[in-house]
DNA sequence: GGAAGTTACCCACAACTACCCACAATCTTA
DNA sequence: TAAGATTGTGGGTAGTTGTGGGTAACTTCC
């Protein structure tokens, strides 16, 4: 039984096979809803990461997506972007995704992968890339950090 | 079965052959539903590039040509500029769709042809075309995609 | 009507992927 | 603590996928 459907928290450290699989955290497969078939789905994240959705969350940015005329630049441009990297999976028996060679390269992935939950998503880190990305980000706006916690941590 | 009916997301790099043919993911393949009886209606798109419309999506946009009255000028034209290079293909027992010369031309294909799923319909792309509008789209209005961005990915 | 060009259908094959099994390490439970 | 179940990792194999080209049917033009 699983408390919360479809929430991903904590960290997990794993290694990418020689075939290009990650294992999927155990945690998370069993917080994943049965209606997204054992699915994900994968595509570039922001700072040289690997965004991992599942199906569901996927599909309503989807039909979003789906509303954007096409006659406008801005949109086919947004649209294009955004779907472009991504594709679907499905976990193995064993509980593994397998990344395409662009996904491992714009992630900068080797032997091993950092997977953190992102309350509705899951993302993919090289370790040395995330903490170049953190060092970078201890120049980020202090107070405007702070007046989130407070808002949210309570 | 299929997750997603009609839904095309994701890049594929194919080339295409000496008479004209491009291969059709095997993906959007599988999410091609039944009614389509593997049927594609391919035209002209924006910016140089080829629109591929799943049958069943075609036809939602024939319907709506075909309420508008041709008393109209400006209807006369859109209808004419719509229609006139769109025509369906089946793809063959290799899962490819053949391309016309004019379409081939008006698309700047050579070797390879980039497919982009743009989630209800299909562009193919010349590799070189796709990197140029790229380019000419960093000087789009970014506020206004960011503005899409935060309403739609969260 | 017949030649030349075009199109549609078929077969072939290399490369790749999904699926399966195996096993060691860890965690759970009695 | 011991037995059993679960989890993470590795690799083999059969089936799928992408690509090339051959042949027969069909169209077009003289």
């Amino acid at each position: 039984m699983t408390l919360t459907n479809n929430t991903f928290i904590g960290e997990y450290a794993y290694s990418l096979d020689s075939k290009g699989r990650v294992n999927v955290p155990a945690k998370y497969r069993q917080s994943l809803s049965d209606d997204n078939d054992s699915t994900f789905v994968i595509t570039r994240g922001m700072d040289s990461c690997i965004w991992v959705y599942p199906l569901t969350h996927w599909k309503e940015i989807e039909s979003n997506l789906r509303n954007l005329s096409s006659i406008s630049r801005i949109n086919r441009t947004f649209v294009r972007n955004t779907v472009r990297y991504a594709f679907p999976t499905q976990y193995d028996k064993q509980g593994r995704i397998t990344l395409t060679p662009s996904l491992i390269e714009y992630a900068g992935l080797t032997k091993d992968a950092l997977i953190i939950g992102m309350v509705n998503k899951i993302a993919i880190w090289d370790p040395a890339t995330l903490k170049l990305i953190d060092q970078q980000n201890m120049e980020i706006d202090i107070e405007a950090y702070d007046d989130l916690a407070e808002k949210i941590i309570l």
